[in-house]
DNA sequence: GTTTGAAATATTGTTGACAATCGCCAACTG
DNA sequence: CAGTTGGCGATTGTCAACAATATTTCAAAC
């Protein structure tokens, strides 16, 4: 397994590192189970092991990985029902309560915002770029909890949504098309502008709960054993 | 603010000082915008600022501090309204979905160490111990989280739980009476142990809704559906 | 008196070396 | 031969010094 160097620069180091192991856990370049050793990462990735080390601390807290004191690190399991099970209502609760705060201070340019990242995202629907159709989903998301301004929630929505962005990449494949997702956003940007709050919320509730795209996922009752215990801090 | 040193030994450093700030934090010792500066908390716990970054990086996590890039860290605050709005709900996803997993491997034993806890918990509340009970209430369940073996569950758990105790200390001198939240766990145990499955998941919805508990706050939010809020924080 | 900008200061970010702990396995004991 | 113990290699945990960055200070110019 190899890992590139690091993406953007002027952030810190620890950012780079989570961002770099995080998307590999999602691609499936680093696969459940993969042993994680912060030596290896601070070889390949040039640097020393601190960096590393607090990088690993924050992908056990997003769930990504679960580690246990001196035998390691692993990749955890992003995938399984469970994630889908807690997931969409966690989600669901985050954002509705955000938006009642985020509809206040909404203003043309902030409608303007979200409205560029629908375009981009129709254009990437367009060409077939699953990534940046799942990252700018994102972006719109994230960007009602940034306006609400609301710290424990945007802080929670952050928790989850490494998770959330591993089962849109395992669930993009299976959705009819990219471009119904645009659409989607769209249509739930038209309702944020409406004016009529009742509308907005029961349209995020339902761009959430979004029966489509969970359609073709296995959903059964049967507990799923997870990667690994935790080591309650 | 003075801090003293740890509590259990045999832990690794960064977990004991995230429990003495933490602790700090909830008690109410440290309020929220008080600065935390590694080196002096690397002074006054007596270690090198290492673990002590490591913890404060896991209180971030949690919700319990933010830090910004060069310029520090301070305490957050844990006690608005949003904690609670966005909280209790969450809570309820997640221990009524592990709960599901977790009664079909509930054995003798398992009852019986509930039963336990809540016997502490009606100790404690005799002796108008509200630390002792409020500890024992998250042991509870934490117990029914272990026992599911849902990794993300558990460890969402975790995330959101040391909110929760800090809105338990807040609401603990309002509560009417602590035998009464003892009382309240000994009949949730019984509709756990009596076999019946949708008793069981009514009265854990009930028992976290807790309308008596939250009565007292200085609004009542409405979680889920839409309704007039104020601005947090 | 206000503004600007560069140096000084305070504080976090990063590093490489050293210490502690764990799991494994061979040697020992009964 | 089963069970225990003690060393060994692998890996994480911790430390103290150094680097990078943001904030503050303060003098000079307007």
């Amino acid at each position: 397994m190899e890992l590139r160097a690091v993406p953007r620069q002027n952030r810190s180091l620890r950012q780079q590192v989570a961002e770099t192991l995080r998307s590999a856990i999602i691609h499936g370049e680093l696969n459940p189970g993969d042993r994680l050793r912060e030596e290896d990462l601070s070889d390949q990735l040039d640097m020393s092991r601190g960096p590393i080390r607090e990088a690993l601390r924050q992908l056990e807290q997003e769930g990504l990985v679960a580690s246990f004191p001196y035998r390691g690190t692993v990749v955890a399991d992003v995938w399984g029902d469970e994630v889908l099970a807690v997931l969409v209502p966690i989600r669901a609760t985050l954002e509705l309560y955000a938006l009642r705060h985020a509809l206040r201070r909404f203003e043309e340019p902030d409608f303007n915002a979200l409205g560029a990242i629908v375009d981009e995202m129709q254009t990437a629907a367009e060409t077939g770029n699953l990534a940046r159709v799942i990252e700018l989903d994102m972006a719109f998301h994230r960007l009602i909890l940034e306006r609400s301004e609301l710290f424990h929630s945007l802080q929670l929505w952050e928790m989850i949504s490494p998770r959330m962005r591993g089962l849109f990449y395992r669930m993009g494949p299976h959705h009819t098309s990219l471009q119904e997702i645009a659409e989607q956003h769209r249509e739930l940007l038209a309702a944020l502008r409406s004016g009529d709050e009742q509308l907005a919320y029961a349209t995020l509730e339902e761009h959430i709960a979004e029966p489509r795209l969970y359609a073709r996922l296995p959903r059964g009752p049967e507990p799923h054993s997870a990667a690994g215990d935790d080591d309650a801090r």
